[in-house]
DNA sequence: AATGAATGAGGGTTCATTCAT
DNA sequence: TATGAATGAACCCTCATTCAT
């Protein structure tokens, strides 16, 4: 029961997890710009030779960050069954993430504005954003089917809608407030029978 | 004949522009993270000393790239008057703008996310985003009143939810195409005269 | 039945040959410049921590290396008795010696250049020097005795000749060809009869 | 009569030469494996940022240094004309300089193994190895020709034997004496009229 | 006898900034 | 106004070495 040797080196997945972690925290608070490695160590009560153990470059810190946070917002997207109403339930669910989690939201933001400049987390991005975009025009063709919102829009520009909404709350510039009101207009118009009904 | 900003001499205006033009692609281009002085001055063709008698510090710089870049994003925002369907216009106008200046879209992008860590810049971008926001507002009342949409919602839900959806194409990570069809969802549902008429 | 060398405990001497080994190959590829402790104990296949079980520090391991480099350079040193003409026939030997195992012939220049640094080393390459020199001016002797080269020459000095273009092979810079014919003159010069005969 | 910009930066040649020279001294004392660039710096008096100012890399500084000790060393083979023996003197001048410049001799000696690893320092030690051979070959060739000299051997296997034993003067381990005795071994034979005569 | 994990002390390089001209 | 030259402070990364097991 060994510890498979070769090239993916360490173990202590406890260890490794406090650098992700406080990796993901500098990154939260002070950005990709901000990030500095021996901050990061310190941060995780270790030398920085130490993360250089776990981790051969930054590049490989980040990407593990970016596995990270991707995880843990994915987690959230996948619709957790049950009621009537996920489409409701689930837009209310990021908000509650994004609130509970700043640091999260923070991240995301990062990452998106990094995507542009970084072909394999585009990628990754993509492939979220489009899974995402999915999940969403399922739920509204389940809420149509439930006879809970009106059928007629085109319900891929609709999940546009509703992923845009939501994903702007990872610029920090739009006031909680604002968010609120804009997702209360969107469940609003989400919950009503329809327009012409 | 514009006064100089703070202590700095007089100096040549233009080539102060220069560098801030310089700066602005670099930002749009690499991200703050990716902003160094020297490509800034290389890129204005001056030498890096010169960047430095024009602006003291680097934090000097990029306010006067902050000035610009919201100097050149408001100038879209005020309704050009005239039409009966001024709502619908300007949110055309700033998917155009977005469209065409990408690199606007990038800048603002960071400025939100550096508004985060950033009080003096948090100021302005909640400043640019409240008038904004009441434009919005105003133009949907004039809409309302103009017949062209339903009279029935919150206009400040409204307006966030347009914003929101606005802003969201400062994130490199979604898709024009899905930026189009978010805006189209929009654009229909301000249109149509009305839910329950 | 040979003792641990210092107060290092026994161990096993197959695996404390296999650094040696390994470190011996690195400096012949890689000179003293590119010596890395981890490489050698990856390429004996151990870890590093090991190797520090068997050499306390890397000086420690370097000087294994030098023991091992000089035995193995010395066995060929000692002339092979019975011919007739031995001078000649050593000569070949090292020359043979250095075309067999160029790999001995990086690490006896590295470890002379190093000797300019290394009081230690310093001492051992001028005893193997002056011990070399004695073979070579008691192999000359021989050889006039013999009657097959010429007595006219101080010897000390015909031998600091002879050194002197064998120990140049370990020059990497000079190619094989001209080591080669330098030998090949120095075998002319020492074959004949004499210059007056 | 500005200094050309562009890919080659600086100009202020001394200081240039300054580092160079120290980088000179750092290699000849400690070889290349204790070269830090920190130490150059200080010996050169100028801080390490200013180094990199000069020459972006320190490969790009070893480079200079390999420039400027061919250059020295090559100063010294070109022989000086006059005399009817010119091979003995450019002989004797080849020793003086190395016993008048050992820092010579030492980095000609790191280079030389150097160049096992460094193929651009390999095609220059090459080239230069070579032009001395035929500077020598032709000094041979003169020298049978003024009669100072025996005709009988192959030049250029004399050439390899002379250069041989030259350049073994590179090698730390030589000490003196001996280098001096093998040069007037050579000098003997070279100088008398010839072996059958 | 052997190893995974950890570390202190650098090592080369970068960057915003300054200064003399 | 403008610049070549210079610098202090960091930054990422490496390496020999140590320690607990």
């Amino acid at each position: 029961m060994k510890a498979p040797a070769g090239s993916v080196p360490p173990s202590n997945e406890s260890r490794r997890h406090d650098l992700v972690q406080a990796a993901f925290r500098g990154i939260a608070e002070r950005g990709f710009e901000g990030l500095r490695t021996r901050d990061v160590a310190a941060d995780a009560g270790v030398n920085i030779a130490t993360l250089h153990y776990y981790f051969p470059t930054k590049e490989a810190l980040i990407r593990a960050v970016i596995g990270h946070a991707m995880a843990r917002f994915r987690s959230t997207l996948s619709p957790d069954g049950g009621s009537d109403d996920q489409l409701a339930s689930h837009v209310r669910a990021v908000r509650t993430l994004m609130r509970r989690q700043p640091e999260l939201g923070a991240v995301m933001g990062e990452l998106a504005l990094r995507s542009a400049r970084d072909p394999g987390l585009a990628r990754i991005m993509r492939k979220t954003n489009e899974a995402w975009h999915r999940i969403i025009r399922d739920l509204l063709h389940q809420a149509v089917r439930a006879g809970s919102i009106a059928p007629e829009r085109d319900s891929d520009e609709a999940a546009a809608l509703i992923m845009a909404t939501l994903m702007s709350m990872a610029l920090p510039s739009i006031p909680a407030t604002r968010s609120d009101q804009a997702i209360r207009e969107l469940d609003h118009w989400l919950r009503r029978p329809g327009p012409r009904s």
